[in-house]
DNA sequence: GTGGTCTCCTA
DNA sequence: GTAGGAGACCACA
């Protein structure tokens, strides 16, 4: 840069929200996209280079630069922690656009700027400063009285929408003193927007009178007892040091480190197409038509470019990694190189993925065992060069908060992979394991020194298969590790549904052979399996390698065909906001655990055996005969041969059933047997289910029982609860829900529970759009009771609980996509009734029987279906030939829209609750479990009352900004020392 | 020992 | 009628 030249400067951010207020909003006429923003921002960059290019009016800019706001959270906010803590959310129609104005700001080629840290405002001042030495001038395009300071000779600004210069006479003219005394005036006059405190009472006028009569902030201060008027004088004295922060927090900090040259800046010729190429993604018909008559471009010529729209939820479009500066781009396999995958269309991406796959088969023989050091150090730097690191832990247990690390393999690049054995021994232990630790493996300790760095490296792309497990292991060694991708977790959103069956669908092995053609070795090969499994640490490390090398190179492998699948098929806003960032949050959970109490599982084990004993000798007597009350099969001979009860059903493969359904419905009869047996097995199965076996889960160092959620394994994107599942705890008996009061909190501590009011109701309300439902949601009134009331004409007031009941059953069986065989069944009624009951409820609630029909038309169209964040669930078999088989995928098709979305809208809760009790100052409030629609955490005494509105804030609000509920959503929350009386 | 069936716990 | 996990039993190997 030189003398002469002109830097334009254009505050992004601050513009962004003076459009958003001041323009009429616009949304994107195919989609709805709010883009009122992005258009306004358009228009001005537009017009201010072609004002500069029209050289007979205004200045030339020769230097061009967009500069924004990195984040919120900036220096001065650990000089004054309460700066902009007042701040509220920007509106949720606004936070798409900041993307697309970035978007925006590339298409017209102009460099896009923001550093971590810092505000716009100081990366202006530190340009302005760079170009005033350079002899340059500098135009600042922003109204903001925060960049006033910065108008001198050189620097003037403009405000593009009022189409006025803002030089020295108009900052006089409109504060009273010149921009050298900005900062003071500010200092003491504050501002109530960003929280400057400043001086109470303070406004500018008197704050320019003040600096007029005493010449600056440090002499007004120290001479401050000269005020005249008595307020004014105590008020600055008393506040003095209240304006000196203020004068730090408005003063722009002219040094910031830019990692952009002035010479970066130079403005480029305007490149037609690229423009209209964005231009007409947005639909800005108008401005397109501008710019391709001012470039002499064929607008008709030019394709819309894929826009990846930051946007928090469902993507409109391909939703690319441009906006996800946490992520490295993805490292291409040999060949596409020449190209470069930002050359290539997603779908031309994915077939040459594919490709390369099928021509490049694995060769375990390439594998390598890292036995020192700098061998592991040079791996590592490879990972560093590639950007990707393929990870697999081998350990002792499927528990990865008992699991001991064994060893660790790793995948650089495909058919690049390496296993390194830590603490593999050889059998010459006795019985209890033990054994020597083998020669030629790293120091443990030595290994993991090396592997942190790499793994806590954000520039470096760790990817795994189920990689929560991995990063749960590695945290407890104190190994953090960000950012991960899970090739389970892309498969999921990618062929989640029935097609991929319910267990394994996603599992490595079954991707292998899907993907690359390759059956990886099983475990059952190196480990062995049933009694004769040994643990990983006793395999023989030729074979480890072979194992676990092969994992880390299929998990790479499967990685670079999948990921630009959720591209090419418009589901990258599902992984990124669904799945991805929940990884931790659930790995914390799982880590964390939650306190069981052994004395009261223990004492409840024993009252359950004494009456499950006593009920035994009463069945023995009623039946004559002792027999096995848990066979099934036994238990049937008796009811229904010995005694011929009548009544009696066979199960599918011809046994007698002795559901406890039949057992109810023979004891409301009158007979004593089945009563008991009913009460017997229930006794039985919270002992052996819950009492006997939890105690069996709480963990020998944390005393905590840790589950295990699995994020892929249902067909409809809840999670579920393992070993043991905490998703299935006892709540409908009173002698059940005892088992509750054994989760508790810690001492001092207090168990809140969290839990959506009807959500799958109110989905359903939403996406059928049934004004009935909405108003009853909206008015928060009893939704069976006015679900009976419209179907049978009765008001709700008096009304019978068992006309309420059966509208109830009919809610459920609505979002379980009814079946008159189901309903009869539920209700104990004839199956005509409960049709008539349907044909009556679709009379009343047209909407619903549309929704039902077009869900399931859309499932047979496109083999699946989605929830309102765009998350598929396939149904392939829906097309089938056999009528049971389609009815039943009918019935999962239309339920898992609405399980789905009310499963999508507890994750996205999830996903912000840390960051928002944080940001309360609430960092002790942790997370525990998740019961599909309940959110169990454990707060401090102390901050239990803090907690409880922050927590219901995200909860009710999860579905913003992506989906705006056409019915609010409700969260009852409550705390105390277990888990029965929170819930 | 493994896998299928039945039953029952949850949302 | 949807979505799960788990324990007990029992027939099979």
């Amino acid at each position: 840069m030189k003398k002469g030249d002109h830097l334009f400067l254009v505050d992004g951010s601050g513009y962004i929200f003076r459009a958003y207020h001041a323009l009429p909003p616009l949304t994107r006429k195919s989609d709805g996209l709010p883009v009122g923003a992005v258009a306004g921002f358009c228009n001005m960059l537009w017009k201010l280079m072609q004002d500069a290019r029209n050289t007979d009016v205004g200045v030339v800019p020769t230097h061009f630069a967009v500069i924004f706001d990195y984040s919120a959270k900036t220096f001065r906010n650990e000089m004054y922690p309460e700066y902009k803590a007042n701040r509220s959310a920007p509106p949720d129609d606004l936070i798409p656009q900041f993307g697309l104005i970035r978007q925006a700001t590339r298409a017209f080629d102009l460099p896009c700027l923001e550093i971590e840290g810092f505000e716009a405002d100081d990366l202006i001042a530190t340009y302005a400063r760079l170009a005033c030495e350079a002899g340059a001038d500098t135009t600042i395009i922003s109204s903001d009285k925060d960049l006033m300071q910065l108008v001198g000779p050189t620097v003037s600004m403009y405000d593009p929408m009022k189409d006025r210069e803002i030089k020295v006479p108009e900052v006089i003219e409109k504060w009273g003193v010149p921009p050298e005394k900005m900062i003071d005036l500010q200092a003491l006059t504050g501002d109530s927007i960003d929280n400057v405190p400043g001086v109470p009472g303070i406004g500018p006028k008197t704050a320019a009178q003040l600096l007029e009569q005493f010449g600056d902030l440090d002499t007004l201060l120290a001479r401050a007892s000269e005020i005249k008027q008595n307020k004014r004088r105590e008020s600055i004295i008393e506040h003095a040091e209240k304006a000196r922060i203020s004068r730090e927090l408005v003063r722009l900090k002219h040094d910031v480190p830019v990692p952009e040259g002035l010479d970066d800046l130079v403005l480029q010729p305007p490149n037609g197409p690229k423009l209209i190429g964005f231009l007409k993604a947005m639909e800005f018909s108008t401005l397109t038509r501008r710019v391709a008559e001012a470039t002499g471009a064929d607008a008709a010529a030019i394709e819309a470019m894929p826009v990846a729209v930051e946007f928090d939820g469902k993507a409109h479009g391909p939703d690319l990694d441009a906006g996800d500066a946490a992520q490295p781009a993805p490292a291409g396999p040999a060949g596409e190189a020449a190209s470069g995958p930002q050359a290539m269309t997603p779908a031309a991406l994915v077939t040459a993925r594919a490709e390369a796959a099928a021509a490049n088969p694995i060769d375990r023989t390439a594998y390598v065992t890292i036995r020192d050091l700098a061998t592991l150090e040079a791996w590592l730097a490879d990972a560093r060069e590639t950007g990707i690191l393929s990870i697999d832990t081998e350990t002792t247990s499927l528990f990865p908060m008992e699991a001991e690390l064994v060893g660790f393999s790793i995948a650089t690049r495909p058919g690049k992979a390496a296993y390194v054995p830590l603490s593999h021994r050889n059998g010459k232990g006795d019985l209890l394991g033990g054994g020597e630790l083998i020669e030629g493996q790293i120091p443990f300790h030595d290994a993991l020194a090396v592997l942190k760095p790499v793994l806590a490296d954000r520039s470096v792309l760790k990817v795994g298969q189920n990689i929560k497990y991995d990063w749960v292991l590695l945290y407890r060694l104190g190994l953090p590790m960000a950012p991960l991708d899970d090739t389970m977790l892309i498969s999921y959103v990618l062929d989640g549904g029935s097609s991929s069956g319910n267990t394994g669908g996603h599992g490595m092995d079954k991707l292998s052979e899907r993907w690359l053609g390759h059956i990886p070795i099983p475990y059952k090969d190196v480990a062995g399996s049933g009694k004769s499994q040994i643990t990983f640490d006793m395999v023989d490390i030729d074979r480890a390698t072979a194992y676990a090398a092969e994992d880390a190179d299929v998990a790479l492998r499967l990685w670079q065909v999948l990921k630009p699948r959720l591209v090419a098929d418009g589901l990258t806003a599902v992984y990124e906001r669904l799945e991805r960032p929940l990884i931790d949050v659930i790995g914390r959970m799982e880590r964390r655990g939650i306190a069981v109490d052994r004395q009261i599982l223990s004492r409840l084990s024993g009252d359950f055996a004494q009456s499950a004993a006593a009920l035994e000798d009463e069945i023995y007597q009623l039946a004559g005969e002792r027999f096995n009350i848990g066979s099934p099969k036994q238990l049937g001979d008796i009811l229904f041969g010995k005694m011929g009860f009548a009544g009696a059903t066979k199960t599918a493969t011809g046994q007698w059933s002795t559901s406890a359904r039949i057992l109810e419905d023979l004891a409301a009869e009158g007979h004593e047997l089945p009563r008991k047996i009913v009460d017997w097995r229930q006794l039985t199965k919270l002992k052996s289910t819950y009492t006997d076996a939890l105690p069996g889960y709480i963990n020998r160092d944390t005393k905590r029982v840790h589950t295990c959620y699995s994020m892929a394994s249902t067909s409809t994107g809840r999670l579920s609860s393992s070993e043991p599942n905490l998703q299935n705890i006892p709540i409908r008996t009173a002698e059940g829900r005892k088992i509750r009061t054994a989760f508790v909190a810690e001492p001092g501590h207090k168990l809140i529970s969290a839990d959506y009011s009807q959500i799958e109701l109110r989905v359903l309300a939403h996406v059928a759009d049934i004004p009935q439902l909405r108003q009853a949601f909206a008015d928060g009134i009893d939704i069976h009771a006015m679900t009976a009331s419209e179907m049978f004409s009765v008001p709700v007031e008096g009304m019978p609980s068992e006309v309420r009941r059966r509208a109830k059953a009919i809610n459920f069986g609505i979002i379980y996509g009814i079946s008159a065989f189901g309903l009869a069944n539920q209700l104990s009624i004839p199956r005509e009734e409960a049709g008539a009951y349907i044909r009556k409820y679709f009379e009343r609630f047209p909407g619903i029987r549309d929704y039902m029909d077009a869900t399931k038309a859309t499932a047979r169209d496109k083999g699946f279906v989605e929830t309102i964040f765009g998350r598929r669930a396939h149904y392939p078999e829906i097309r089938s030939s056999n009528p049971q088989v389609r009815a039943f995928n009918e019935r999962a098709a239309i339920n898992a829209p609405i399980q789905g979305s009310a499963a999508d809208i507890i994750r996205r809760a999830m996903v912000r609750i840390e960051a928002a009790l944080a940001d309360a100052g609430l960092d002790d409030v942790e997370m525990l479990l998740q019961v599909h629609d309940e959110l169990i955490f454990e707060a401090p005494e102390g901050q239990v009352e803090k907690a409880i509105p922050v927590i219901r804030q995200v909860m009710e609000h999860a579905a913003m900004p992506a989906v705006s509920m056409r019915v609010p959503l409700h969260v009852d929350a409550r705390a105390a020392d277990n888990w029965d009386e929170a819930h």
